[in-house]
DNA sequence: CTGTTAGCGCCTTCAA
DNA sequence: TTGAAGGCGCTAACAG
């Protein structure tokens, strides 16, 4: 296996269409003709010695020299905010499977979150003169995207809007997703029920969900009578709450957590004293909260924010946290699975393939209105929230 | 948030140098010359109507023209094997870090585990006359690549060697890492030790880790005296095997795990009866293995390996798996920290950027022989492996 | 300092 | 059926 024969070889210049032309005896154009698929047009003769000298000399067309004739690269940016986020891979993958279906290239751009950089991408990619760019978007003015969508190059946004553009858009439907996870969690006898996210005031996505779940908390006096009694255990109605963990600032996190601790300890009858609460429970045996206690649980607009939450519970609880607290997270992550946490799954690949395929048309030249395209989340019911 | 006003643009047609050059009232070569900074050779005056020329015409240079003419695009790929392996994202983070501040553009190419796509990306990338490309093999056959290395592309591996290819490679230190696992396993005592590792003749980076971690089995004889008395514990000599685990094949890996399930039964004294074995322990409460059982541990050779096994304990074993078998992994997935199972993280960011590094070196045009890059992995000791 | 002249590799009329 | 000529947007000698 380790690295032996060494690898001769010519390498020197490309061939070009030029080469191939004298090397068949014949001019550059029938050359074209025949890259193109023009066969009709190509005596069988001809034909044959062009695909001899082609052969011959290992020719592959220059993709670039071509684009710039003809004025359509097949190439299209693919402009992601985080690739840290599971869902954003998940969302790639669909993304290349469709543009290999479609004989397009992605260029694909990581933001990693930081506005700048996306800047700088959207205008190298217009630079690039691609046909397309697909975006998750970081920043959501749409001055951000003015260099690409103004040039008239279109571009379908995925997950989030961005503030003033239209465009194709496609995406979950957040409102029927966070929907789904109140009414699970409101059915399953929670008492109270936080919502954990990302700052939302910027990014479309987290700010429906937020305002979903609002919603559905408002809505639960509606399915079991009136306000105050009879909720869908027979208990009284649920409280709602939302809690902003804005993942990029480490003391703000702290400080969101510690509120969140402080309401875990009031509904759990357990008056943990701050830090190293864990310790409380040496036994290490499962020991399920106080029988009268209210039941809490935790709804994560996404996986890394369910992550967060998750790591810290777990340092503060220790690993059987989950029978203080339920979790319930927008995204599947693998290690849902794992540790049982109940998720609501995003047609991720689906949502990569689409968002290709809408702006294939729009490149082919479709004009009609923006579209957007809001696919279901599925509920998956784990351990967590299921006794 | 919702998109309102349209977006009214002029797009037609995108201004080209000659346009500038009108507009600006010089040739076309004055705008090329400050393009390119030659600031030296302009008059501070025809430098100023250029840009505002090409401020007023919102112009930008077409990269696709200029490669054309110099040769070179400043475009490289990246042949990914799997996208789903958190190592690979990682990875490219390094990469996109790396081809920003060398003012390189990434063409990402996906070839999900397929051989074909690996095969088809390579000659696509040849296509677009990239300047080198930066490949995570799946195929280990130097044919694969001979369309590209063949061109006198230069190319280089990361974390696996290609048969028959010369070429820079970086990647983690494997011998290093697999001896360091498996040392701390021995040390912390465990009795039976079984390396998980997905086919491993092919890649050889899987190979080294379990070649090193076979001799650091052998090897223990020495450090504690002689064969069969007195291990770390004061116990007798530990065991190793190593259990391989083709992930593509679910009914292979069915197999193996049922191997892996008997061993673990065995060494545990608890005699599973098969499926459903978690049944067996309703009370939900910890409980430890029978006293004088063996100590068995898992070594997986990677996360994907490490999460299927994870998965499997978890299934037949319930929530409390942990306390039957301990985990290492060389890589340190997100989930590694939440379920307490030791690792050894694989400096990854660093790797891709090592590898842009070589690459850009070589499209530079060094010439020195094919160099390797071998980083040290870090173990983070958890839980899992520590009582 | 500045402009003119050739192409880079390919496609596309337009004739033959 | 075939080929010659011109040009896509840009750079790189050469003159002025």
């Amino acid at each position: 296996m380790s690295t032996t024969s060494t690898t001769p070889q010519t390498a020197p210049r490309r061939a070009t269409i030029t080469d191939v032309a004298r090397e068949a005896g014949t001019g550059k154009t029938s050359i074209s003709r025949y890259l193109n698929g023009e066969m009709s047009v190509l005596s069988p003769d001809l034909r044959a010695r062009i695909e001899a000298a082609i052969a011959r000399l290992d020719y592959q067309p220059n993709q670039m020299a071509r684009g710039l004739k003809r004025g359509r690269n097949r190439l299209i940016g693919m402009l992601l905010a985080d690739l840290t986020n599971p869902y954003t891979v998940e969302v790639l993958q669909g993304v290349e499977a469709a543009c290999h279906a479609l004989g397009l290239m992605p260029l694909i751009c990581h933001a990693a979150n930081e506005v700048e950089m996306e800047r700088r991408y959207l205008q190298l990619l217009t630079t690039y003169r691609v046909e397309g760019v697909i975006v998750n978007a970081l920043g959501v003015r749409e001055e951000t995207l003015r260099p690409v969508v103004g040039s008239g190059i279109p571009a379908v946004l995925v997950d989030r809007l961005v503030d003033g553009l239209v465009a194709d858009m496609v995406g979950l439907d957040n409102r029927a997703a966070a929907e789904l996870g109140t009414r699970h969690l409101l059915e399953s006898g929670f008492d109270e029920i936080w919502f954990a996210v990302q700052p939302f005031e910027q990014v479309s996505s987290r700010q429906l969900r937020e305002a979903a779940f609002r919603e559905a908390m408002g809505a639960q006096a509606g399915q079991a009578g009136q306000a105050g009694q009879v909720g869908q255990g027979g208990k009284g109605r649920a409280r709602g709450h939302t809690l902003v963990l804005n993942l990029a600032d480490t003391a703000e996190v702290e400080r969101s957590l510690a509120e969140l601790d402080r309401a875990i300890d009031a509904a759990t009858n357990a008056g943990h004293s701050g830090r190293g609460g864990n310790l409380a429970n040496p036994g290490g045996a499962a020991r399920p909260a106080a029988p009268h206690s209210r039941r809490i649980a935790l709804f994560a607009a996404n996986a890394p924010v369910a992550l967060c939450l998750a790591l810290h519970l777990k340092a503060r609880y220790g690993a059987d946290w989950q029978s203080r607290v339920a979790l319930l997270s927008i995204d599947d992550p693998d290690w849902a699975e794992l540790t049982g946490v109940t998720t609501i799954r995003q047609p991720t690949y689906e949502i990569g393939y689409r968002a290709v395929e809408f702006l294939h048309e729009r490149i082919e030249g479709v004009q009609t209105a923006a579209r957007d395209c809001l696919l279901p989340g599925e509920l998956i019911v784990r351990a967590s929230t299921s006794r």
